[in-house]
RNA sequence: GCUCCCUUCGUCUAGUGGCCCAGGACACCGCCCUCUCAAGGCGGGAACACGAGUUCGAGUCUCGUAGGGAGCGCCA
């Protein structure tokens, strides 16, 4: 039997990288075990799900790589199912109507609390057998067994037991005629196959009454896997008023994709020391069971950290494109200056991410839009600069060809020919290309700037020499 | 209040009774390299929540305590 995992969001907002790991997690599951990764979008809840919502998850999905064997499937368009079902339960004795009020229930709640006893529906219609009759308030509860337990070996935190005792009669179809939530993933992950359900730890508590009208279903119970939460930098959990963001908005901050999934996946799981790992590996090795126990938090440095790591050892063609988005980002044109690819390469040492990258090549791309006073007055101001750039200039303009091999001898051959070291050349010159005292290795510098630019430059920054 | 879950360096983690006076990674500090900044190399400080017990031996097993979290909805 070919194992089958789903991810099964509620579009009530983006998926953010709590609902990102997850999504993670099962695809990988389905991966390494030849499987199916079935997508649901659990749609009940008609006040907050939105159809952007459900837009900007499989825009989230799609850009990380997490594609799905099976769905979308709606449960806003399986309501016949549910209700069928809910009436044979209904019919079989294992669910009956109830008829209590919001305000009822709530009264009943607040008691139980004072009390100090669990709180749980005790109402009186579990035992009415009440004939079906119209009624706004009417629902229909799952008949919760009374007495004994229920077992079940989770995948991650082990064997779990609930007393039925603790569990309630649960409203499995609301007034609206909706299904809740609990209802309809039993539903659906039966119809769907489901054989693992792997989601948040916050489900831990479900799982006993889940498990429960899997029984009254006479359906076979799928293996559980509950991961434990991501919080926030600060230990706080992760929510839209604090820190959760759209998985979107690594994209914009400048992450790549393969580095978002590689930090998610060591969230939380690992494999000896190993630290990077390709979507191969990452599929071959991975195993829902291996996943820790404990909560963790997201560190924004160490995902900086990998984002760099793939921007070194990518193929520069393949990151140029998403440096030009970048680029177009901050309103330069990637066609007014050097090959993007080349730029990579010139700033994957100093950048850890697109962003940083782009801010970076701006002077190859446009005019230098601020000269740090410090260095102009460092490099440009002093009694060599006037001849440093000059013999620059000089050699490289007649450089050959214009690549970086031959601008590095050039430079060398300017510095030789005033008698200085390297320092006294790549100063006045990384200052008279950028404006400042900080870029990569003045061959790339200038290489990336070309000809043109460079020349012009040199004579710009001769100007303020005061020579 | 009740039920369930969790607890190794600041952070992510390795560790399944002796290989651990606890290993790796990020971050931090120092040195080297060097045309700047990085990147890289080398080195450093830094943790088994606490207490009992089991055992010849415990980070690893058991119990308790403390701390943290989740759930207790006609939300998912």
């Amino acid at each position: 039997m070919t194992i089958r995992t789903r991810f099964a969001p509620s579009p009530t907002g983006f998926l953010h990288i709590g609902g990102a790991r997850t999504a993670l997690y099962c695809w990988l599951e389905a991966r390494h075990r030849g499987g199916e990764f079935v997508l649901r979008i659990e749609d009940t809840d008609r006040e907050r799900s939105t159809d952007e919502a459900v837009k900007a998850i499989i825009e989230g999905m799609n850009w990380l790589g997490l594609a799905h064997d099976e769905g979308p499937f709606y449960q806003t368009l399986r309501m016949d199912r549910y209700r069928k079902v809910a009436d044979d339960l209904v019919r079989a004795g294992k669910a009956y109507y109830a008829y209590e009020t919001k305000e009822e229930l709530d009264a009943m709640r607040a008691q139980q609390m004072e009390q100090g006893v669990k709180t749980r529906y005790a109402g009186a219609y579990r035992d009415d057998n009440a004939p079906l009759r119209d009624d706004p308030n009417r629902v229909v509860r799952f008949r919760n067994p009374a007495t004994g337990s229920v077992v079940f070996h989770d995948k991650i935190k082990g064997r779990i037991e609930w007393n039925n005792a603790e569990l309630d009669d649960l409203v499995i179809v609301r007034s609206d005629g909706y299904p809740t939530y609990n209802f309809a993933v039993v539903v659906d992950d039966i119809d769907m196959r489901i054989s693992e359900v792997i989601r948040g730890d916050d489900h831990v508590n479900n799982t006993p009454r889940q498990i429960n009208i899997y029984h009254a279903l006479e359906a076979s119970i799928p293996e559980f896997a509950h991961l434990p939460m991501i919080l926030g930098p600060d230990g706080q959990k992760l929510s839209k008023r604090h820190g959760a963001v759209s998985v979107m908005q690594y994209r914009d901050d400048g992450f790549l994709p393969h580095a978002l999934l590689n930090y998610l996946v060591r969230l939380g799981w690992s494999h000896g020391d190993q630290e990077i790992f390709s979507r191969e590996e990452m599929i071959e090795l991975f195993d829902v069971a291996d996943v820790n126990k404990s909560a963790s938090r997201f560190d924004l440095e160490k995902l900086s950290w990998l984002n760099q790591q793939y921007l070194k050892s990518d193929d520069p063609e393949a990151i140029a494109p998403q440096l030009e988005w970048h680029l177009r980002q901050l309103g330069l044109d990637p066609a007014q200056g050097p090959a993007c690819a080349d730029v990579v390469i010139a700033l994957r040492d100093r950048a850890q991410t697109l962003v940083e990258m782009a801010a970076k090549s701006s002077i190859w791309f446009g005019p230098i839009t601020q000269w740090d006073d410090a260095a102009v007055a460092k490099h440009l101001r002093v009694p060599t600069a006037a001849a440093a750039l000059t013999a620059a200039h000089e050699h490289l303009a007649v450089v050959p060809e214009w690549n970086l091999e031959n601008v590095h001898e050039a430079i060398k051959a300017a510095a030789a020919e005033i008698g200085e070291k390297m320092g006294k050349v790549a100063q006045p010159l990384r200052v008279a290309l950028t404006g400042t005292q900080v870029s990569p290795s003045i061959d790339q510098t200038v290489f990336l700037a070309g000809r043109t630019r460079t020349l012009e430059r040199i004579e710009t920054a001769l100007t303020k020499t005061g020579a």
